[in-house]
DNA sequence: TCTGGGGTCCTAGGACCC
DNA sequence: TCTGGGGTCCTAGGACCC
């Protein structure tokens, strides 16, 4: 039986649902995006497009593209329910739908001619419930891998529906710049540029051995299957790290020490909030600091019981920056999160001893952390204008 | 031009063990 | 005193994605 992937792409995200949600930004250039000129474009409408604005660009590069445009600040809880609502849709036309972003899934059809009909028939028809149904417009890419179909899905965006044929399938990858292949970002690109390749067709004369020589085993691997249209294993259904964080760029880079305390305390709750609420574990905390040249710097602690509270998790980064940051450069951005996250919540009773802390800290934890993350008065961190984030 | 926030995966080096 | 090879775990940093 052969296989068929579809690829569904909600086509500019958030800002189709603001136009949705919103009359007055129809047909006009929506931008989604943080407020202040530190920011970046999280989405923009097709109508901002046409002035060269695209996701990613800084904030005040798009205002000077495109002075006119209505700039709108993001809602991601709106944008998640939306998304469900759409997920939901899709599962009507397939029990195996792996969503990997807010705005996009795979669906596997294989083996549902008979129930659909055709690839292309059931793509029109998938495109038409979900248009009917939330107003919104999907693109999708149909093909015999997720590669395949996930490059077919942006291939004649926006409202899209491409279906590339098994036989057409090595025609259709030569057709696409290698910038646009997922997984070969601006790295990569210059490093291939190095060696001459600037097509999938040159990378398609390099042997196996040649490529993990120049690249290493795995971006080798990579590159090698993927021009040559075969999956190279992306998208795999589970993964094996999880990790919950949060982060915040400051308005101005501080030096100030208690500036950037209030702001771990903070992130810290936010962090403990989601744990608990998502019913989870982790004996791992990381920080994460952006400095004013925008070099990294980040640490982890991992410990041998876990971290119960947003006071634990607090102690933790609060020590790793004091250990990690030498004061030489202002701070932009600080991050707070938990990695090797594991599912469950954690059951002390391989301890044979109950411990008598555990249940009430975990209760008096999320009380807490759930007045705090509401917006309800965090003395000194509120004062600080942290912005309440979506979840 | 001066770059968000939330993630996953990979690499390389060091500690430690047998 | 100087020495191996392999395995696992942890950490820091970076590429990449939406």
């Amino acid at each position: 039986m052969e296989n068929v992937w579809f690829h569904v792409d909600m086509d500019a995200f958030y800002a189709s649902v603001e136009q949705l949600d919103h009359k007055e930004l129809r047909g006009k250039p929506v931008i989604v995006g943080g407020h202040s000129n530190r920011g970046v474009v999280a989405a923009c409408s097709y109508e901002a497009r046409d002035f060269g604005v695209h996701s990613a660009m800084p904030i005040f590069m798009a205002k000077r593209l495109c002075p006119q445009a209505l700039y709108v600040t993001p809602r991601m809880n709106r944008y998640s329910e939306v998304s469900r609502n759409i997920i939901s849709i899709l599962k009507t036309f397939s029990p195996h739908v792996q969503q990997i972003s807010i705005d996009e899934a795979f669906l596997d059809m294989s083996g549902t001619r008979r129930l659909f009909g055709i690839p292309r028939e059931c793509g029109a028809a998938l495109k038409k419930k979900v248009y009917d149904e939330t107003g919104l417009i999907i693109s999708v890419g149909i093909g015999s891998s997720k590669l395949i179909a996930k490059l077919a899905s942006d291939y004649d965006k926006p409202n899209g529906l491409c279906r590339v044929s098994k036989n057409r399938e090595i025609d259709f990858i030569d057709s696409i710049a290698l910038k646009k292949i997922p997984g070969i970002g601006r790295i990569m690109l210059v490093q291939l540029e190095k060696y001459g390749i600037d097509s999938p067709g040159k990378l398609r004369t390099y042997t196996l051995d040649h490529l993990q020589r120049l690249f290493g085993e795995t971006s080798g691997d990579f590159l090698y299957n993927v021009c040559r249209g075969s999956d190279p294993g992306m998208y795999a259904e589970e993964s094996k790290s999880r990790s919950i964080s949060n982060e915040t760029t400051f308005e101005s880079d501080t030096f100030d020490i208690a500036v950037i305390r209030s702001y771990l305390l903070s992130l810290s709750h936010q962090v403990a909030y989601r744990m608990i609420e998502q019913k989870v574990h982790s004996f791992t905390v990381a920080v994460k600091l952006r400095l004013d040249d925008f070099s990294l710097v980040s640490g982890q602690l991992t410990t041998e019981s876990p971290f119960l509270s947003a006071e634990e998790i607090y102690h933790a980064a609060k020590s790793l920056v004091d250990t990690k940051w030498d004061r030489k450069r202002a701070v932009r951005l600080v991050g707070v999160g938990l990695n090797n996250v594991q599912d469950g919540e954690y059951s002390p009773q391989q301890t044979l001893f109950e411990d008598p802390l555990y249940s009430k800290k975990r209760a008096v934890e999320k009380v807490v952390s759930s007045l705090i993350t509401e917006g309800k008065p965090l003395q000194k961190a509120t004062s600080m204008s942290v912005r309440k984030k979506q979840g």
